[in-house]
This record gives C-alpha cells, sequence and structure tokens, in this order.
DNA sequence: AAGCGTTATTTTTTTCAAAATATAACGCTT
DNA sequence: AAGCGTTATATTTTGAAAAAAATAACGCTT
C-alpha cells in the first residue's frame, strides 16, 4: 500500500439541509467576480438551473439573501452577493483552512501506523 | 440563523481513488459480526451485488485481501474478514474520532463567530 | 440425488438526477 | 419597436447509477 492519504470534505448545515459548502462557496465568489449568475455557471461547467437553485436555496436557509439579482436593464441584467455572503466566504475559507491542516497531520503520521500493525 | 453546525466526511484514498470510508468500514464491521456478505448486505439496505463490489475493490487495492470468502459447505458459504482488515477498523475509528472532535470544537466556536460579523 | 444458503455473475428493469431545450420577462440601448 | 444579455421557469430528453431479477456454482447435509 503505497501513498495512503486522509482525504475528506467540510460543510455548514442547518436543520434544514446543507447550507455551504465547497460548491456554493465558488459559485458565490464567481458570482461576485463576473458580475453573473449565468457566466458563474458557466465557467463551472454548470447549468444555469442548478446554478439559480443553489442561490434559491442559499437565500431561502440565510436569513438574510446571499446573492441580488436584476433583470433586464444595460447589461441585460445581473447578481451580486451581499457583505453577508462575503462574510460566510470568510470564515469558510478559514474554516477550510484548519481543516487541512488537520488532515495534512493525519497523513504525515498515517503511513507510520500502518507501518506499525504489519500490513 | 439558528442551529449551524460544521459537518464532514472522512476517508482513506491511494492514487487509485477512494480506498476506505464510512461505508466500507460499516460493511466490514457487519461481515465480521454476521460471517456473511449477504446478512452484512441485507443489514445496511443494500443490494449483495453492490456489497460484493465493495468487497472487490478493497481486496483489489489493499495488498493483502480484506475479506476471505467461502462457496458451499456447511451453511451454505460464509465470509470473513482478514487481521490486516481488522487493523485498518481500528485506525479509521481512531481517526474518525479525532475528526468528530475537531468538528465538534468548530461547531462551538461558529455562532459566536457569526453573531460578530453581524448577519 | 435433492435441498440448503451462500458466493459469484450476467442481464434486465427501474429510478432519478443531470442535462438539454424552450419560453417568457425584464429593462436598458439603439 | 427591435435587439441585447441576462434572470426566471417549465418541459423534455438523456444517461448513468441503482435496483431487481435470473442463473449458476459450490460444498455440505440429509
Amino acid at each position: 500500500m503505497e501513498a495512503l492519504e486522509v482525504k475528506g470534505s467540510l460543510w455548514l448545515e442547518t436543520e434544514a439541509g446543507r447550507f455551504l459548502g465547497p460548491g456554493r462557496v465558488e459559485l458565490l465568489q464567481r458570482i461576485e467576480q463576473s458580475g453573473s449568475i449565468n457566466k458563474a455557471a458557466n465557467q463551472m461547467g454548470m447549468s444555469y438551473k442548478k446554478a439559480w437553485e443553489m442561490v434559491q436555496s442559499m437565500n431561502a436557509q440565510a436569513g438574510t439573501p446571499f446573492v441580488l439579482t436584476q433583470t433586464g436593464g444595460e447589461k441585460g441584467g445581473g447578481a451580486k452577493i451581499t457583505p453577508a455572503a462575503q462574510g460566510y466566504i470568510a470564515y469558510y475559507t478559514e474554516l477550510r483552512h484548519r481543516f487541512q491542516e488537520f488532515l495534512a497531520h493525519e497523513s504525515a503520521k498515517i503511513s507510520k501506523i500502518i507501518v506499525e500493525q504489519g500490513t
């Protein structure tokens, strides 16, 4: 057994289910950067519909909306994220960093342990 | 936003992909306890075929087999897990315990943080 | 030799999620 | 009024995974 690694995934959950994970955070960041749900979805190889449903779900679960949209107008419309969303993104990023340190630490220990048990 | 919790999932990975996670560990434990792939699968609401494929995949990825099977015989056949599998189960259980402590610690901190940022 | 409960394997069917397609509305620009 | 790029929504199609079903083999017991 070579190159055994500890991997994992992390998300925030409310009583209504998953609230914020890697996919939603990336979507929010791409909406922030591009100003468009459509562009963000295309960048991620995701259908507009799915992205829009993720936005709906987040807006519903958070007390305050995470994404504000506008239909029509100068550039056809657009979307931007709220300060609340930015706050959660910052928190999630720090949390993920601590998690990656946990995983790296456990991965560093693992080879020793497996050798000890003799497989 | 009430009752926000940090949740996650954890597994071991080799260059060939996922090797050991919660589902496989539970399957191994139930095979050990029941002496049968079939019974273990039924207990987990899983088809025999899927359980058998998981066993095949584990046996292939680990250098040494994790499950030994016998067809025919006194009770029609059966399966048991090897000491190597038992060693990995013990390691994974300890790892999961440390992970749950990480999650609990982060969940305890989270409410404070969210309040601070004013949502 | 017939029966049993299991492992082992293939084939078929079903289910469900994802993708694709289509349509409408919106508000600006020209 | 026509065109644009977007949001918003419903409908259809596709595909892949899961489930179900069917078959065979195995080695013991009776």
